[in-house]
Parts: C-alpha cells; structure tokens; sequence
RNA sequence: CGGGAUGUGGCUCAGCUUGGUAGAGCGCCUGGUUCGGGACCAGGAGGCCGCAGGUUCAAAUCCUGUCAUCCCGACCA
C-alpha cells in the first residue's frame, strides 16, 4: 500500500473529547472518527486491525467446534417480552417502531434470538451439542458512554452460545471455550489475566473474565504469582489470616475528645492510632432497613459482597440526615458501641482487639474497643475488598493486585433461556429436556482499543504483530532523490513477492513527519532508506519497539525482515 | 438521572468581564528555498461564533430556552 493513497488522516494534536490513550491515540492515528456518542466509524487502518482480531477469534472458534452464523440485529420486541428481558433491559435497549408501530429492538446481546432459532430446529439429543457463534455489531444505549472504542453504544462482538444435553455436556463446552480464549488472547499476543468473575444479572454459576492487563481499566482485578488464581475484586475471596499467636489483653474503653477529627486519617494524625487499630463504620439502607458494616481502617467495603451476605435487593448508602436522626452523631463519629442497628462486621475486625472508633456522639471516640464484651455483632463475613498483600486463597501466597480491561467473558447460563424460550430437545428415552446453554463473548473492537492502551508508549500505539494494520512500512527519507524511491520500490516489490503486508511512504514530505506518523499508528517494523546507508548499499531496520536501527545489506533484507517477523510472531 | 464544564474554519485554542465589520498556531491550496525525528519565506482558500428566541441603533460577547459534547457519580454483557 501506498501511504500516498492510504486514508489515515493523522492529528498533530489530542481532540479535546478524548481522554483516555487509546482514545486519543486511535483518533490522532486515523483509525476512528466519531459519528455521535459512542459510535465510531473505523478507518482503513482500524479496519485491518480488527479483521485480523476477528479472524483469531473465528479461527479458534472454529477449531473448538463452533459454527458460524449471522443473526439479525433488528429483533422484535415479542421475543425479548417473553423472556421478560424488554422490561429488565431497560433503557439500555436501543428500541425502534416500523411503519406499523410494531416495536423492535437493536440487538444488545443474541440469546433470545439464537435460542429461539435452536428451538426451531433441533429436536434431539443427537444434534447436540451445538456451538453457533457470531460477530456482528451490537447495541446498547450506554448510560454514559466513554473512553472511545472501551465503552461504545455500537460496537463489535463476537459471541458463542453452546447448547447440551446436561451439565456435563455444558461443563466440556465449557471448558473448550476457557481453552479456546487463552489460545485467542495468547495468539494476539495480549498481556492477560482470566479471573473468577461475579455472573451478576445473567445467572449461572460458573464464570471467568479476560482482562487485558492495563494501568487505566475500569475493572480492578487480584492475582497470585504461585499459582494460577485471580479474582475481580468484586469477587476476590478475603481468607482470614493466622489469628495472631500473643493474643492482646482486652484493655479498658475509654472515651476520648476528638474535636473535629472525622476521618480515619485524622484519628491517625490526632491521636497516632494506627489505621489497623482504627475500625470504620458504614451506614447503608438494605432495601428499607438501615444497616452497618464495619470494616478495619484500612480497608474498603465491598458492596456487592455486602449485599449478598444481606440478601437484599437495593443496597445504598445512608444519607448523613438519617444517620444522625437514628444514631446520634454524623459520618465521622459512628461507632458500634451501643449502636441500634443490626452491624455485620468484615472477618478480620472479629480479630481486632482494642481498636478506635466513633462514639456515635460528634467528636467523640472510643479506644480500647473490643467485640463481645462492647458489642455484639449480627453476623460475621467476608465483605471486604481484596488487597495487595492479602493471602490467595487457594495457595496462601500474596496476592497482587492490577487493573484490567475485560475483553472476554465466559458464562455457563444453564436453562436459564432455554426454559423461558422453551428450547426443549427429545433425550434417548424419549423425555422432553431444556437444553442446557453457555454463552461467550469477546468484545472485538474493545479488543483492539485494549491493544492501543497496553502497548502504547510516548510516540505513538504499538502493535502486536499478529494484529498491526501491516507488518512493515518502508521510509525512503528523501521522496525527491531517485535513488532512494528506486532502492525503495524495488524493496516494496520484492516483499510483495513475499507476501509481506507492506506500507512504502511514497509522500512528498519530510523525513520527520513520517518518521512520526510511522511511529504513531504502530507499524512494527520500519525499514528507513536514506543517504548515508544507501551509499554502502545497506538500509536500516528498526524495531517499533527498539531505540536502536540495525544496518543490514540491500540484497538480505528481504530475509532478514522475514525472520525478524517470524521471531516476533513466536 | 444528579453534579461540573465546554460549544468560535479540519485540529488546538484566544476573543466574551467592558456589545461596535471574527483572530492565532497547526493542517489545507499555489510558488519558491529546504530535506534523517512534526522546516522556512511569500501568497491564498476556508467560519451565518451549536441552534432558536429576546434585549439593543448594533450581539461571538448580555438575557432566556434548547441541543450537543466531555468529565465525576449512580449503572454496566
């Protein structure tokens, strides 16, 4: 390809609606523009990018047993109705009316659809399993969409639905499918992690995330170096550490004056007690009953562990006006001594012995706290955050902790559809079963964005080679001196020959500006023709990557890119 | 939906307080000089200042409404 002819209308300067890098870098390297919020349309380099993600994703889909189908995007409303999905779904639908004021949905996701098209036609036993995958667009109207390509309204998935007889059958698609992600994310040549992920609304009880590993994800995620577990830290089990082997002498309570002091820092400053002898208390409404949760001073409330130990429906936090009304003091002095609320305390506060906290009368505090004797709690859980630091539960080694983006995830559904869209099968002896479904996605262009935030560095995006727009791009540094463009487009016939995916920038511009340009869209090998290697017959190879070039003869380049791409793909 | 901010050539932004014929840099076009990390000189094209009302002799500027975009939060396969 011709960078003369190639549309990749590069920016100078950041588009002052993109704040995170690979928003910016995608705009300012000509792969996106927007259309509106959260719609994008993908330029010629985009559109490479995300063919060859695709064509991972649909070779390894393929080699696990999937088929390939297209499904419609425009859906009728009846078949989300009776899923009872039109009403759950929200405004997160994006609907639409025909000429007939029939109501239609854009396709958020396919299970209804897919799920009725089994039923239509598979009857037994003997058809299943089935895996059927797609990668279409998708649609969902994002409450507030963001980062670019991260979290669009319109956007690009491929997602699998497996279909089996039992439990067993889904547990080995399952499994082909955890296989088939791994084999995906390590031929793109992401750096990842899988972790055990909360399944959340869709149900089921078995399911795992793929996380780009990235300093800015939305997800924040745990992981163990000595073995393999890794958690979203929604999820991240807090085993309890060794109780502590000189057990403390329970110490008088004291109430002491603390003017001002509110948070757990401030205690800290005021009186030098130590966050881990600090305990913090939460006020938090559970559906219409107003609760507390207490947790060491250091650490962070998980809310949906909370909630799930609660059992309720909504849970939020209490305003400070109702806090005061009910326990007499606000946000900074609370405390569970003598506190008229149900208090669900964290495992490692029923460790903690003689700590500090509120009184529940402003500005005063309590030391020397202690459980049982001060307080009784009404249940003892897990409901904290994980932290660095924090023991694995599975092998007790430290736990790390990183931040991710989720580009894969993997559920075992169960009947969960199949019962409500009666997707029934006949088994050996003739009885009517629902199938048994899973289902898997992988966002595409997220997978490409996620890309663009991993490997970029200060000049531009850096690829991996099995997704870069193209493999080589070749500089002649001087487009006027014919010498030059001759060494140049005798190379670029020659890898054509060879079936390199080659760039040769034939622009009349200076060496700089295409230096630059090839760095910013990511190209990861550069050949630079220029005078001074030119007169010894040599050109220099560099690296996207390297700081260094690599002067190599005119005749060998050829193989020396060969094998450099073939190193690289390893 | 709550809080905050912003809409001025393709991109980044100034001008608005104090109303008086719309600016800069980059990009684009022409010519010339340059040519190894976003060159220089000269000339040029391009904007009903988001949109609609209002105030005024006069509105990018003041007022009202509206739309859009971005950030934070709630939400989230």
């Amino acid at each position: 390809m011709k960078a003369s002819e190639l549309f990749f209308p590069t920016l100078r300067e950041v588009p002052s609606e993109a704040e995170v890098l690979s928003h910016q870098l995608l705009l300012r390297a000509g792969f996106i523009r927007k259309a509106t919020a959260g719609v994008y349309s993908y330029l010629p380099l985009a559109s490479r990018v995300l063919k060859k993600i695709m064509n991972i994703v649909r070779e390894e889909m393929d080699r696990a047993g999937g088929q390939e189908v297209i499904l419609p995007i425009v859906q009728p409303a009846e078949l989300w109705k009776k899923s009872g999905r039109w009403e759950v779904y929200g405004d997160e639908m994006f609907r639409l009316k025909d000429r007939h004021n029939r109501d239609f949905a854009l396709g958020p996701t396919h299970e209804e659809i897919i799920t009725t098209l089994v039923d239509a036609d598979v009857h037994s036993y003997r058809h299943l399993p089935l895996l059927l995958y797609q990668i279409q667009n998708k649609y969902r109207d994002e409450i507030r969409p963001r980062f670019g390509l991260m979290r669009g309204r319109e956007f690009i998935m491929k997602d699998l639905y497996s279909f089996d007889i039992d439990e067993e059958g889904l547990d080995v698609s399952y499994h082909k499918m955890y296989e088939a992600y791994n084999r995906i994310f390590q031929r793109l040549k992401l750096q990842y992690r899988v972790v055990e992920a909360d399944s959340g609304a869709i149900g089921g009880n078995e399911s795992h995330e793929f996380m780009v590993l990235a300093e800015n994800g939305e997800a924040e995620i745990v992981y163990c170096e000595n073995c393999d577990y890794g958690a979203n830290t929604e999820k991240a089990v807090c085993s309890l550490e060794e109780p502590k082997a000189a057990e403390e002498e329970q110490l008088e309570r004291e109430k002491v004056h603390t003017p001002g002091q509110r948070t757990i820092q401030d205690l800290l400053d005021y009186m030098n007690i130590p966050k881990e002898k600090q305990i913090k208390t939460l006020i938090y409404y559970a559906d219409e009953e107003l609760v507390a949760a207490l947790v060491r001073g250091d650490r962070e409330l998980n809310e949906i562990k909370f909630k799930n130990v609660l059992g309720c429906n909504q849970l939020f936090m209490a305003d400070e006006a109702a806090v005061k009304q009910l326990c007499g003091a606000g946000f900074g002095s609370l405390g569970p001594v003598g506190l008229p609320l149900k208090t669900y305390i964290d495992l490692e506060v029923s460790q903690m012995k003689n700590f500090a906290c509120g009184a529940n009368e402003d500005d005063y505090h309590f030391i020397n706290v202690n459980l049982g004797r001060d307080f009784t709690p009404a249940g003892i859980n897990d409901i904290r955050n994980a932290v660095t630091g924090d023991s694995c539960p599975v092998c007790s080694a430290p736990l790390y902790s990183m931040r991710g983006i989720e580009v894969g995830h993997i559920f075992k559904l169960g009947t969960k559809y199949s019962e409500v869209l009666e997707a029934n099968y006949l088994d050996q002896k003739g009885r009517e079963k629902p199938m048994v479904m899973g289902c898997y996605g992988i966002g595409i262009s997220r997978t490409m964005a996620a890309a663009a935030e991993q490997g970029a560095d200060e000049n531009g995006i850096v690829w991996p080679l099995p997704i870069a727009p193209f493999e080589v791009i070749i500089v002649p540094v001087n487009s006027k001196n014919e010498e030059q463009m001759q060494a140049a487009w005798s190379l670029y016939e020659e890898f054509k020959q060879e079936g390199l995916e080659t760039i040769i920038d034939d622009r009349d511009e200076r060496a700089g500006v295409k230096f630059k340009d090839a760095d910013l869209i990511g190209i990861p090998l550069r050949i630079t023709i220029g005078p001074r290697s030119l007169q010894e017959k040599q050109v220099e190879i560099k690296k996207r990557t390297a700081k260094d070039v690599e002067l190599v003869p005119l005749d060998a380049v050829s193989s020396r890119v060969k094998l450099m791409l073939k190193e690289m793909s390893k």
